[in-house]
RNA sequence: GCCGGCUUGGCGGAAUUGGUAGACGCGCUCGACUCAAAAUCGAGUUCGAAAGAGUGUGGGUUCGAGUCCCACAGCCGGUACCA
């Protein structure tokens, strides 16, 4: 520990205000209907992405985006609006239960210590949230509301023609069978192949399979009665509706190739009495199919696999089972396959073409069958050349140096294609698409890439599903509202027994709701707390709805377009939160239970915080920076301060700790403008600080240019050159203090003023020192103020530096009037001696003349 | 492979959107204060002795390009046979 005096005393004042935010509920946001609430105001909603607990606590990545968006909460309520801006838990997870099950302490234990936490090191930080309002989705009173939404998911089913969720109830009406009903449900249950891990006792995500088996873990494929979430029902609105978003458009880009629409054709191919239909984009080259390929689970290989080749068909269908997906689309691995010995006719043609089945070709996309195009697919071209299967151009490049062979562009014509000969792609494409509806052979298609969302994990620290089956008819049923929330039973061994209906099936007579009913075992996604949040926050406490509806309309509603006003987090929730969230928030919208289609109608990503090395943060290399160190050595407002000026918010950027010390510097600069150490060593005002207005001198000017750039700034979210004017005029004030002339009250107050979003506890301090002594000033916090305007006419230069190049290149520079005319700024400038040392012996072709900024000569 | 993003001094980064490249900060150098150091304050700091050169590379448009266009390279992120 350094021996070194604080340079200002944040030690002392940044706990002090900290309590009086706590004590006083200084950012306490009334709700519409609460006793003094001020509905003339216009709302604002703030978000910030709530984190997940940790045991390692509070990372440095953290507080950047939570002081981005404090300092435009901050800065919105100076302005005059009604402010939400709070903070929750999304507390259930993995690692809380696995710390359990190594400690054998409950899993709520862990996460409400490590809650607690987080909660103390936010408030070091002076963040502005309304912590009434705190959520955490481990919460009975919150898990209650996730299961209502569940709920209305399993009663819900999508209306094709209406394109919203309506009740089943609906359906039950019209006579529908129970099995119809429950293969319409929004939230239902499916037989599928998932990535099953029988140590771990769960099914793991795709993406997750791979981490976890170099880790040692057994993952194998396994197929597995799960709940699914039919999110492809909201495919199109998802994509459809993220248009008009204040949002990155790499995002947007993001969850646009995820949904992956596609438009294209299927088309029937016939093989004996069968019908084999196939999806493709590119009906256009339907002439050049010379080949069928089937995925190896598609369910017609059996029937129409010939007797010679069962035993080379069954062999291959054998091998792709035993692989995992990765394994199979490994892209690197040659393409293989085997043939059935069947032959389809091709509609248009009436061409013979076999049928293989392959591993390139996917179930669970289009029809899970293929026409194979070699000549212009790369798959197909690469597949039929190994296995020396017919190519047959149907496309020619326009660009004559192109190759036809394995040619996927759009610009080129089509050959060989009967009819169709002569048009081009983009032409053909419709036309076939048109002429295949009209001869019955086909019709045009829309697919995507989204697959419904497996909803169901066998874990214990998770929503328990609000469901019982009857072991009389094996159907699944709802339990009735009255009952949630539902809880996890208490148990004492949760551990995975590598049963795949979870821990939970271990309790025992929690699972027998009745005689005929036992419970769903299984248990919810992290994602499901997460996925409506920001909804709760509006109402925390409400225990008759997830939220009043007249609130929801007030900070969801109004303005167009509603929704959250600034939603601030990192990239990697680009696809699966953010898709989530906004697939939840549309059934809700399709029952009027939120205002807007869209829940976050503006996105700004936060660029990651990489460590001093510039290597991304880990432990392993040792370069984690801990916000508690460096609010200790240097004070909460340096730590903010610091990581709004390391660059722009969205881009990604090194720690540097020299730097969060030139941060430090600044800020005791403005603390030493007003305050002076006494023989006791005590902080005490100065006398820089005078109340008598000295009228519009270098500093009064500099204030107000000051004012306009932190105030766009803000807007903007361009907060690193914010704090680069707020030192220039800070500098500017030092300057002055050179000259003796002291420092204008009204000025130092209006720094003090766009500092205070920035570093509330040091601006807050001086304030109040201000204020015993200059009885003039409001004895209001600052943070209850009003935003500083600036006045132009401060900002207005008399005079203008003008830049002149002779051919392009700076030679001199003279000051004007600034509002010279041309003429009189070209002679000047044409008058330069270095300009004539310049254009000695040239001639003189041309004069350009930016008025205020520069004059070129062009002259050879 | 495909799709995005980035590339500016010793370092983090500015640059009014086509008009003085390097604001602001870090670091470094020198000076003041001090017995000394730290802290603080002040001066300087793209390279080059200078002419001049200079925003990843090569071309182009323009009176003028970090900014616009074309081609290429490197790094970072996303995605993975989606027919």
């Amino acid at each position: 520990m350094s021996e070194r005096k604080n340079p200002y005393p944040f030690d002392a004042f940044e706990p002090k205000w900290q309590s009086i935010w706590d004590n006083e509920k200084t950012f306490k946001t009334l709700n519409p209907g609460d006793a003094g609430f001020d509905a003339s105001k216009p709302k604002c909603y703030i978000l910030d992405m709530f984190p997940y607990p940790s045991g390692a606590g509070l990372h440095v990545g953290h507080p950047e985006g939570y002081t981005a968006t404090d300092i435009v909460s901050r800065y919105k309520r100076m302005n005059g609006f009604n402010v939400l801006h709070p903070m929750g838990w999304d507390s259930f997870g993995l690692p809380a239960e696995q710390y359990a099950i190594k400690t054998g302490q409950h899993p709520s234990i862990t996460t409400y210590a490590n809650i607690d936490t987080f909660r103390r090191q936010l408030k070091m930080l002076g963040f502005s949230y309304d912590w009434d309002r705190e959520v955490a989705t481990t919460d009975p009173r919150y898990v209650r509301w996730t299961q209502w939404i569940f709920l209305r998911l399993y009663n819900s089913y999508y209306n094709e023609e209406l394109k919203k969720a309506c009740p089943v109830s609906e359906l039950e009406e019209k006579g529908w069978t129970r099995e119809q009903i429950d293969n319409v449900r929004l939230a239902y249950v499916a037989e599928g192949m998932v990535n099953w891990s029988p140590d771990m006792g769960t099914v793991l995500a795709n993406e997750e399979a791979e981490e976890w088996k170099s880790k040692g873990h057994i993952v194998e494929r396994r197929k597995l009665r799960q709940w699914m979430l039919r999110i492809t029902a909201y495919a199109e609105r998802l994509i459809d509706e993220l248009e008009p978003l204040d949002w990155p458009e790499s995002i947007k880009l993001l969850q646009r190739n995820w949904i992956g629409k596609s438009t294209g054709a299927e088309v029937n191919f016939t093989c004996g009495e069968h019908t084999i239909t196939v999806y493709t984009t590119r009906p256009d080259t339907l002439f050049g199919a010379t080949y069928m390929v089937l995925s190896p689970e598609h369910e017609l290989v059996a029937q129409i696999t010939t007797p010679e080749q069962k035993a080379a068909v069954e062999a291959y269908q054998a091998e792709c089972a035993a692989k995992s997906d990765l394994e199979r689309t490994d892209l690197s691995k040659e393409k293989t396959g085997v043939f059935t010995g069947a032959y389809a006719t091709n509609p248009v043609n009436g061409n013979q073409v076999p049928i293989w089945i392959a591993d390139y070709v996917l179930t669970g996309y289009g029809t899970g069958a293929i026409m194979a195009v070699p000549a212009h697919d790369s798959r197909d071209f690469e597949f039929a050349t190994r296995f020396n299967l017919p190519i047959i151009q149907v496309v020619q490049p326009d660009d004559a140096d192109t190759p036809w062979q394995d040619f996927c562009g759009y610009d080129g014509t089509m050959v060989n294609s009967a009819h169709f000969n002569g048009l081009s792609v983009p032409e053909a494409k419709a036309k076939m698409t048109a002429w295949l509806e009209e001869m019955g052979y086909g019709c045009g298609k829309v697919n995507y890439k989204l697959r419904d969302w497996l909803f169901s994990r066998q874990r214990y620290w998770g929503e328990p599903f609000p469901i019982v089956w009857n072991s009389e008819d094996g159907n699944h049923y709802a339990i009735p509202e009255s009952e949630l929330p539902l809880l996890q039973p208490e148990m004492e061994d949760f551990k995975p027994s590598g049963d795949p209906r979870g821990p939970l099936v271990k309790a025992t007579s929690w699972i027998q709701y009745s005689d005929t009913f036992t419970r769903e075992t299984n248990t919810m996604p992290q994602w499901a707390g997460s996925c409506w949040y920001y909804l709760r926050y509006l109402d925390p406490t409400n225990d008759n709805a997830f939220v009043d509806p007249e609130v929801e309309k007030y900070w969801m509603g109004g303005n167009n377009p509603g929704g959250v006003d600034l939603y601030v987090g990192g990239t990697e929730h680009a696809v699966l939160h953010l898709l989530y969230a906004r697939f939840w928030h549309k059934v809700l919208y399709d029952y009027g239970l939120v205002s807007t289609n869209e829940p976050f109608n503006k996105l700004v990503n936060q660029g990651l915080i990489l460590g001093e090395d510039s290597q991304k943060m880990s432990k392993s290399r040792g370069n984690v920076v801990n916000p508690d160190d460096i609010v200790r050595e240097y004070g909460a407002d340096s730590l903010r301060m610091y990581e709004m000026f390391m660059g722009p918010l969205k881009e990604v950027k090194p720690w540097q700790t020299k730097g969060v010390e030139g941060i430090s510097r600044f800020l005791a600069r403005v603390w030493r403008l007003a305050m002076v150490e006494n023989q006791e060593g005590e902080w005490v005002l100065s006398d820089n600080i005078r109340e008598a207005d000295s009228g519009v001198t270098p500093v009064r000017k500099e204030v107000h240019k000051t004012i306009k750039k932190v105030t766009e700034d803000i807007e903007s979210m361009s907060f690193n050159t914010a704090i680069s004017k707020m030192m220039e005029c800070v500098n500017a004030m030092y300057t002055a203090l050179k000259d003796n002339a002291g420092i204008c009250l009204a000025d130092y107050v209006s720094l003090l003023h766009v500092l205070n979003p920035y570093a509330p506890h040091l601006t807050e301090e001086l304030y109040s020192i201000l204020q015993q002594r200059f009885a003039s000033l409001p004895a209001c916090q600052l943070c209850r103020q009003t935003w500083p305007t600036w006045n132009p006419e401060y900002l207005v230069e008399n005079t203008k530096e003008i830049v002149i190049q002779v051919n392009g290149k700076l030679r001199d520079k003279i000051t004007v009037a600034a509002d010279a005319p041309k003429e009189e700024v070209e002679a000047a400038a044409l008058a330069s001696p270095r300009v004539q040392e310049h254009t000695a012996g040239k001639t003189i072709r041309k004069v350009i003349v930016v008025p205020g900024r520069l004059v070129n000569i062009v002259a050879n």
